[in-house]
RNA sequence: GCCCUCGUAGCUCAGCGGAUAGAGCAGGAGCCUUCUAAGCUCUUGGCCGCAGGUUCGAGUCCUGCCGAGGGCGCCA
């Protein structure tokens, strides 16, 4: 039973309104009717200021047209205009119950599937092979998750893809120094920081060592089976490290999802070829370019993108186009979305345009970098450890893990066992609300004390509210179901916030800006946490229907919370 | 030097061209014989960096300036 954006839903009775009683065609969106937050009014209507002069008439006059040709008593109450032109809309009790009593049991929760599904390349995570994954990494990770699962929620298709950093030079030293290493079984590469840094020593301290990696990589470029051996053997170990931070990170990545660098290497040399043949390359300083119009350097020269070095070697830009062309004209995809910091803003920018420009992108397509801003340390810098070096990404979540634990020791009445689950469920959703709540594009101060505090906008509010309704569900002894009945003002706020659902994801979706989602679903909860407090539902003096009404309410804020929570990657306890 | 992003309450942040700019934290005052107080209610606190412009209407759009960060050819 999808039903949709309740202000979209009002913004069609306006059109309507004007079309018949001005003879104006306006779509349900231009008719702007958003969220209210005057007295009375649950949406106001914007649209009668806009449209005046369009059509040569006061604004009030509008205004006064749509509120006499409405038809919309099913759903509001009588209209009316206000200040220079507003037109204040009140929703029916009798509208609202129906519609919040049609959400229970709804898995959509009254969010419709998209009617035009497209099919999505995600891009997102991205760690380098032989290196432990750190807080670099972690927002990539993060909102990348977020986006294929509520892009999916709303019905697209989408196919992650994990660009390992598996190729290029530093394999050579690392596949050399396995050898030296006499690699059997499982020594060696499992600690891979170490191993990495074993390698890099040697490679700077060792010409004759270095000498052999480089042979090393022209043999691993060329092909040879038993370098590759040990290649995989290098990628194997990793994949499975990374599936270990996927695992505890709730990151819904697998091995399959692999399509890292040297995936696209094969292709490589048909992408040079083809661009060529377009006409498009030009030889500059022993390197091919390509010159996308529109950027320039800090001579105001045209800006390149080396697609070949002057050595021969490929660079991120030869792989990024030739992903570009992989996804959007072998795999089908309409959309290309790129989760990478925003420092890369002007190169995907460039290699959106030289896509064009390949004709790998047509109208058809679009391609967005959905960048994201830097985490920062308390000092308002990028965040480091305090030797300087990056912070482990491990390290951190387990801290997040363990801080949890502590509060959960203090307040939880669960058993020890369940208490690690739910300390996981709270240290991890912590970390990622912290992230998601911010806009993306933003750097964000990372802050323990603010992310795993016990108030406030935090993941832990979220699960709390919702874990006290599931307490109220347990208790109850019978199943939600019945009518809903509007009362008290914290049943009716609490339903109008239950029914902005689709409109949040809408928006959230939109602009791949989890944080509009997290902004809904701390207000769902705030919503739901006054009624908590003022309706009481399993008292003995509450009538049988007030009961049973409060029930549904509980039922469908729960299944609204944790539908939310789900879709940013966070766990949802039912008890804390 | 050019380009991009960001300047909103003491702090951390929302804010879709619309009415008197909102939350959380911190500060102040209250609320547990009652479904989880990791909660609720009330309250203090704003030249929306500065200056122009567009508009019936600007925190939001445009221009300039100031401040912070980032990018600007063979790392990715």
């Amino acid at each position: 039973m999808a039903h949709g954006d309740v202000g979209l839903e009002l913004g069609a009775r306006v059109a309507g309104a004007l079309r018949r009683g001005l003879g104006v065609e306006i779509t349900p969106v231009e008719a702007v009717v958003r969220p209210s937050t005057r007295e009375g009014a649950d949406y106001q209507c914007n649209a009668a200021m806009s449209l005046a002069k369009r059509i040569g008439k006061a604004p009030r006059e509008v205004a006064q047209a749509i509120v006499d040709h409405l038809d919309a008593a099913d759903m509001v109450e009588p209209p009316e205009v206000a200040g220079p032109g507003f037109v204040n809309l009140r929703l029916r009790d009798e509208w609202l119950r129906a519609r919040a009593a049609g959400l229970l049991g709804d898995p959509r929760l009254g969010v419709p599937a998209a009617e035009e599904p497209r099919r999505y390349a995600l891009d997102y995570s991205s760690p380098n092979v032989a290196k432990e994954m750190h807080i670099g990494h972690l927002r990539s990770s993060i909102i990348g998750d977020a986006v294929l699962r509520l892009l999916r929620f709303a019905g697209h298709e989408v196919t992650p893809h994990n660009h390992l950093g598996d190729w290029g030079t530093p394999f050579g030293m690392l596949i050399e120094h396995l050898v030296d290493e006499g690699h059997s079984a499982d020594t060696g590469i499992s600690d891979l920081n170490r191993f990495y840094q074993e390698a890099r020593a040697k490679f700077d301290a060792d010409p004759a060592f270095a000498e052999r990696s480089r042979a090393r990589v022209v043999a691993l470029q060329g092909g040879d089976e038993a370098t590759l051996t040990l290649w995989r053997e290098l990628v194997g170990e990793s994949t499975r490290y990374f599936q270990k931070v996927y695992e505890l990170l709730g990151i819904l990545l697998t091995p399959g999802d692999i399509y890292g660098e040297s995936f696209y290497n094969p292709y490589l040399d048909a992408v040079i070829e083809d661009l060529d043949a377009k006409g498009l390359t030009t030889i500059s300083d022993g390197a091919v370019c390509v010159f996308p119009p529109g950027f320039a350097n800090r001579e105001g020269d045209p800006l390149p993108l080396i697609v070949r070095k002057s050595d021969g070697g490929y660079g991120y830009a030869s792989t990024d186009l030739a992903t570009a062309r992989y996804w959007a004209a072998e795999r089908g995809m309409s959309d290309l979305l790129y989760v990478v910091g925003m420092p890369q803003a002007q190169h995907f920018q460039m290699v959106f345009a030289a896509s064009r420009q390949a004709g790998y992108l047509t109208d058809a397509h679009t391609a967005v970098h959905i960048g994201f801003g830097t985490i920062l340390g308390e000092d308002g810098k990028t965040i480091r450890t305090r030797a300087g070096g990056s912070v482990k990404l491990v390290e951190l979540l387990e801290e997040a893990v363990q801080q949890a634990a502590k509060t959960v020791a203090e307040r939880s009445s669960l058993d020890s066992d369940r208490q690690v689950e739910v300390a996981r469920a709270v240290g991890i959703g912590a970390v990622k609300y912290a992230d998601l709540s911010n806009d993306r594009e933003k750097d964000y101060v990372f802050t323990w004390s603010r992310m795993l505090a016990k108030e406030g906008n935090t993941s832990v509010y979220l699960q709390y509210a919702n874990a006290r309704a599931h307490s109220v569900l347990r208790k109850a002894g019978q199943e939600p179901a019945g009518e809903v009945l509007i009362t008290e003002p914290a049943e009716r706020a609490l339903v109008l916030k239950l029914l902005q659902l689709p409109a949040a994801l809408a928006a959230t979706v939109e602009a791949y800006a989890p944080h509009k989602l997290c902004a809904y679903l701390y207000e769902a909860a705030t919503a739901f946490t006054a009624f908590y407090d003022t309706c009481p539902v399993l008292r003995s003096d509450v009538p049988a229907e007030t009961r049973a009404s409060r029930l549904v309410l509980t039922k469908v804020t729960s299944d609204v919370l944790t539908l939310g929570l789900d879709l940013l990657g966070i766990a949802a306890p039912h008890e804390l």
